[in-house]
DNA sequence: TAATACTACCGCCACA
DNA sequence: ATTGTGGCGGTAGTAT
């Protein structure tokens, strides 16, 4: 089982804190989770004295001390309380021996402060809440801030963005340990978009689509969900839309996050990930089912999008066909 | 892996 | 004057 340890502290705001509770900490067995998906252990753990107050207003208490994150595989750091201060070295030192020890590091929002105090950033690519991404370039020259993005992983080390960019994260971790199936299940039953990729817009005008209703795209978006093994251009699109390509692209940009192409792109890899996991198609079918025109470029795009190749994400991933006991 | 031909993206600008 | 549109073209990215 995996070991999922959350680090609070005084003054936490309480929904980074939150995020990883609901994700890692709720036993989704009833929940259609199938037989057999192990799930995460959460451990809660601080050092400071006492019940914790929140930035809301009530308070916790920590169940386990810094010295149980050894038996953590992931670390998650949420939104340190203060950009000015400067963390506890017991806290920083706890986090670096996780780290050699090969744990998985995460921190969500200005959390990322705290993994930079540690040094966990140095020389890597990091990200944080877009109004303090200044802030802690500066502060951390070492650091490689990208401000535009919704996560980025860098060698086992996972900085994230802004409030809600947390969700998207602990589900991509999801995503790592037990494969997309399991996390569109995770995320179905929070009610948030299946899958928001890293790379996209932290800042985007109108909140990113969720369901497609309410969206002035969705039937375009329905349509395109529903066509994705044809050869579809964005010019198709667009002219679907009754928009010029221009404006399409633009109106596309506002609702989305994403352009065009990188959502058609990603849409196709999500469709892939389940054709992966749950039939013993020959990937070259695969690639063509998804809309990927030859075998060549369907693993290019699937390598860069999830990190893997087709052949070794299904190795990890394929589902057994059910075999009732347990 | 390299070369080529093609498509998308986005700033700019004129126009409604 | 302000705001949205959509064509153009250079560059970046994609397909085979």
């Amino acid at each position: 089982m995996h070991t999922v340890g959350l680090v609070v502290f005084d003054r936490i705001a309480p929904f980074e804190m939150a995020v990883p509770c609901e994700v890692f900490g709720i036993d989704r067995t009833e929940t259609g989770v199938p037989k057999g998906v192990p799930h995460y252990r959460l451990i809660v753990c601080s050092d400071e004295e006492g019940p914790l107050r929140t930035q809301g207003g009530f308070t916790i208490e920590a169940p386990y001390g810094l010295s149980d994150l050894r038996e953590a595989d992931t670390v998650v750091v949420p939104a340190w309380r203060d950009v000015e201060e400067t963390p506890l070295e017991a806290l920083l030192e706890s986090l670096r021996q996780a780290n050699r020890r090969g744990a998985r590091m995460v921190s969500l929002c200005t959390g990322a402060f705290i993994l930079a105090h540690a040094g966990l950033l140095d020389g890597r690519r990091a990200t944080t809440h877009w109004m303090y991404s200044d802030a802690l370039a500066r502060r951390f020259p070492a650091v490689e801030v990208d401000p535009a993005v919704l996560y980025v992983e860098d060698e086992q080390v996972f900085t994230s963005a802004g409030t809600a960019a947390a969700i998207d994260l602990c589900l991509h971790l999801v995503r790592l340990d037990y494969g997309a199936r399991v996390a569109n299940m995770f995320a179905r039953r929070m009610v948030v978009p299946p899958h928001r990729d890293g790379g996209q817009a932290q800042y985007v005008q109108a909140p990113v689509v969720q369901r497609f209703d309410e969206c002035p795209l969705a039937e375009t978006l329905e349509w395109v969900s529903a066509n994705l093994h044809e050869p579809l251009t964005v010019a198709h699109m667009a002219r679907h839309a009754h928009m010029s390509e221009r404006t399409f692209a633009r109106r596309f940009g506002e609702a989305t996050g994403t352009t065009p192409l990188q959502w058609l792109l990603n849409q196709r890899i999500i469709l892939a990930q389940d054709r992966l996991e749950t039939s013993d198609a020959p990937i070259d079918w695969i690639a063509q089912d998804c809309g990927f025109g030859t075998g060549a470029t369907f693993r290019l795009h699937f390598k860069r999008a999830v990190g893997v190749s087709p052949a070794d994400y299904r190795k990890t991933f394929r589902q057994v066909p059910e075999r009732r006991s347990a």
